[in-house]
DNA sequence: ATGAATGTATACTAAATTAGTAGGTAATAA
DNA sequence: TTATTACCTACTAATTTAGTATACATTCAT
């Protein structure tokens, strides 16, 4: 188990951005400054706006700023709006051919939920502490 | 983030022989009961061997069984031994041009020592209790 | 000894996902 | 009105995952 890019990229700019807080920052800023392809970044960046992680400001003198405070922004949350929900069960439902008599059916979710809780507890801000 | 049917497949294969544990299974039962495809679920086991997490006898009358007790066994041995190393820290050496400068450094190391403490808590005794 | 049942090994293929590129549009401040 | 920035969509290349095919090796029961 592993992170994708996307989500390492994703945090990389969001603790990018959490070192200015509340200052706002452009993209081609970040991606220089943490080395990732712009045009893959904008798309990323997109995900966390709609999301409501960080906030956007169109035109000349626009860029990015981060939506709330970094302590109150979960590493979770970040991982989830770029890499989908944690965790799933996927032998639960219709991919479980034993319908709910599957003998591991319950430890994707014990798993879950523990792995859930970590990344959810882990904020922003505990991340650019020095 | 989220697991491969990799890691999906080989802890539902060691739920299951944690369940009849120290008795032996084969791997046909197994990948019956789990509904798995049993020509990917005996390399699956392949590699779980040669991570001394089960122990195969050849032959009629063969099969597998935990190589210790279930309570010995964190999840994140398994998924290690199928996924490859848990959260690795892709931003770090070579793949950061800023080298050790980039802001981001300490971020994959902070959150991968508490996944894999997670994961190393739970051992496969906890996933089959009732 | 022999044969059936089991694990072991390797090479191949198909499908899905990830990562990245290309080329444009829209909004805003100076 | 122009430069700068975010935003959008479609496409492609690379990688990984999942699964199959085929053959071989070992052991037990008879």
């Amino acid at each position: 188990m592993k992170f994708s890019t996307k989500a390492e990229y994703g945090l990389k700019a969001m603790t990018n951005l959490a070192q200015c807080y509340p200052e706002q920052k452009t993209i081609g800023e970040i991606a220089k400054e943490e080395n990732i392809s712009q045009k893959y970044l904008e798309r990323l960046m997109g995900f966390l706006r709609d999301g409501e992680v960080v906030q956007s400001a169109k035109g000349k003198q626009g860029g990015y700023t981060l939506a709330r405070d970094p302590k109150k922004i979960p590493v979770g949350e970040i991982i989830e709006l770029l890499d989908g929900e944690i965790a799933p069960m996927r032998c639960v439902g219709k991919f479980c051919a034993s319908e709910h008599k599957c003998p591991s059916s319950m430890v994707w979710n014990k798993l879950g939920v523990q792995i859930k809780k970590t990344l959810y507890d882990i904020k922003l801000s505990t991340l650019i502490m020095k």
